[in-house]
DNA sequence: AGCTGGATTGGG
DNA sequence: AGAACCCAATCCAGCT
């Protein structure tokens, strides 16, 4: 696929505790192929690794890499079949006839550890354990490859769709070293924090004794000793019976009333979802030895954004940033790109005066002295509403102003909305695909044009037309900058494992053997990055973050001339200041 | 008893 | 404030 480099591609499959190797040839031919058992597989792939430049063809990276990681075998290059064949599958450049389209057993879940090991207790049919995630055959690994070469080499643009295919292979090593290193968690800032919001931590695992204050101050306030403040409808007739009118129980409807139950009840909702999505419990089961270790899902999200599967990796409240810290003698690195996706969307619409407006300052200041718009908050929802469809209120009142001075980023976003609305696909700048609409909306469409349409046919399939537009609109910009993300880590891990290890493996044993003595990445979040990084190397790891942002900048758009400014600190806590 | 969907709130 | 996009986790209600 790649014929630049000289690297050779080794596939691996297994069955029944034998692991199969078939080493290809740059033109796909076979050139060998050995077994060995399991247990030997991380010495065997850790000294071809130092030897050679092998690039790893797996099914599935959680499947095979989680074990080389444990075992000390850290590899540098993959490609993912599950992940590059979901994308493949579905992408517009490539061609509608090959065989990558057509279902298969490669339209699988990752692979999930134990999973095969909890059959359902009243499953029908086959009463066999079926393994999750896509096969494991080596045959079957091998021909998936051709496949996906052929797809990629027929492609309309070859060149982009082997960066895509390479980039989330990457990211699919990543997430799993993100998880084997852990992020530094100190437990006892977690639990003072806690204890400090919430109270005394209840002996018996009741209710903590400032969710139970605010639960009485709620009921006196209602005259009901025994509301229930967990069941939002039981809630909602209890405020009626207050004679507090609202429609829902969310904080921003009640924060209208005026009446003494609101302070109380609020403040019982932000003590209660603390407790229940990040209190003790959570603590119990995530964090481990000093490393909170989520499971990250690359590609995870229609738009190719990450997800996240247990521990809630990408929804830790800000309120919690504090118990994030370093080692004792490491330090982190925290960066974050300043307005990821505008500037990727000057980039791929080749905007030049909106890239101008974003160069080496804030994007939204810059925006300002166009005089697009007054004033900054201004830029920000104006921008916000270009690329999410915003068509009313303040945000749909100033993107007119944005539509002027940035014609070509605008008609981009407004192009995607169109085709979507239209029922068509469209795709990231690397070639990853939006999915066609359902069958059901095609059929909301059809039957609003017949002549026997009534208004609420017609009314629904504009709504459903409109909300389709939205969706593929924000999909070319949501996509497109996760894939700039994707190229930032990828680039970052290599520079990163380039640096120099210091002291040795007992120096912070918490993160495993491959993590121990140098820089790492410890966490994603869509737009940010944290390293966890020996204190001598703190500085080089932060420069080693600011080079991969240029150089993912310049992998995707070439010398368009934009930039991506990082917001970066080097901290014990991730605590903001 | 287990599943699904609604409501809510956390993240970008 | 929301609006307008992509999510996960939790709890509860209502269903089978």
């Amino acid at each position: 696929m790649d014929r630049t480099d000289g690297a050779s591609w080794v596939v691996l499959g297994r069955v029944e505790g034998r692991v199969t190797a078939v080493t290809l040839g740059a033109d796909g031919a076979e050139l060998d192929r050995m077994t060995l058992p399991v247990p030997d597989l991380p010495a065997w792939v850790g000294a071809l690794e130092t030897a050679a430049a092998v690039r790893w063809v797996w099914s599935d990276a959680p499947r095979w890499y989680a074990d080389l990681l444990a075992a000390g075998v850290r590899i540098g290059r993959c490609h993912d079949l599950r992940l590059c064949h979901a994308i493949l599958r579905d992408s517009e450049l490539v061609a509608a006839h090959a065989p990558v389209r057509v279902a298969s057993a490669w339209d699988a879940a990752p692979f999930v550890a134990g999973a095969e090991s909890a059959p359902a207790l009243f499953e029908l049919g086959s009463s066999e354990d079926e393994p999750s995630g896509p096969p494991e055959d080596v045959d079957e690994a091998v021909a998936e490859f051709a496949r996906q070469r052929e797809a990629i080499d027929g492609s309309e643009d070859p060149g982009r769709l082997r960066l895509l295919a390479a980039a989330e292979s990457a990211g699919a090593l990543i997430a799993v070293e993100l998880r084997a290193a852990g992020l530094p968690w100190d437990a006892p800032t977690h639990d003072a924090i806690l204890t400090d919001v919430l109270g005394r931590r209840p002996v018996g695992g009741g209710t903590p004794e400032k969710l139970e204050d605010a639960a009485a101050r709620v009921r006196a306030a209602l005259g009901d000793p025994v509301a229930s403040l967990d069941s939002q409808p039981k809630l909602l007739r209890s405020l009626h019976r207050a004679g507090i009118l609202v429609e829902s129980t969310s904080r921003w409807e009640l924060a209208e009333y005026r009446h003494p139950v609101i302070e109380p009840l609020l403040e019982y909702k932000k003590l209660s979802r603390l407790v229940s999505a990040n209190g003790w419990a959570w603590l119990a089961e995530w964090v481990h030895e000093g490393r909170f270790r989520p499971v990250y899902v690359p590609g995870g999200v229609v738009t190719g954004r990450w997800a996240s599967s247990g521990g809630g990796a990408l929804q830790l409240p800000r309120q919690l940033r504090a118990a994030v810290r370093a080692d004792p003698g490491w330090r982190l690195v925290i960066a974050d790109v300043a307005q990821l996706e505008p500037r990727v969307l000057a980039a791929m619409a080749r905007d030049e005066a909106l890239a101008d407006a974003a160069r080496g300052k804030d994007l939204y200041a810059g925006i300002v002295e166009t005089g697009a718009v007054a004033l900054r908050s201004e830029a920000k929802i104006a921008m916000l509403g270009a690329m999410y469809g915003a068509t009313t209120g303040d945000s749909g009142r100033l993107v007119p102003g944005l539509r002027r001075t940035f014609p070509r980023a605008m008609a981009l976003v407004d192009d995607a909305a169109r085709t979507g609305e239209n029922g068509g696909v469209v795709s990231t700048w690397l070639g990853r695909s939006s999915p066609p609409p359902s069958s059901t909306w095609h059929e909301a469409q059809s039957r609003a044009s017949d002549v026997d349409a009534s208004g609420v046919d017609e009314t629904r399939a504009r709504r459903w037309a409109r909300d389709r537009g939205r969706f593929t609109r924000n999909f070319v910009v949501q996509g497109t900058a996760a894939e700039w993300a994707l190229a930032w880590m990828a680039d970052l891990r290599g520079r990163l494992a380039a640096i120099a290890p210091v002291g040795d493996a007992d120096a912070a044993p918490r993160s495993g053997p491959i993590f121990s003595t140098r820089p790492h990445l410890a966490f994603f979040l869509h737009d940010e990055v944290i390293v966890h990084a020996p204190e001598e190397h703190a500085e080089a790891a932060a420069s080693a973050v600011r080079e991969a942002a240029a150089a993912a900048g310049r992998l995707l758009f070439g010398d368009f001339p934009i930039d991506f400014p990082l917001e970066l600190r080097i901290s014990e806590s991730a605590e903001k200041d």
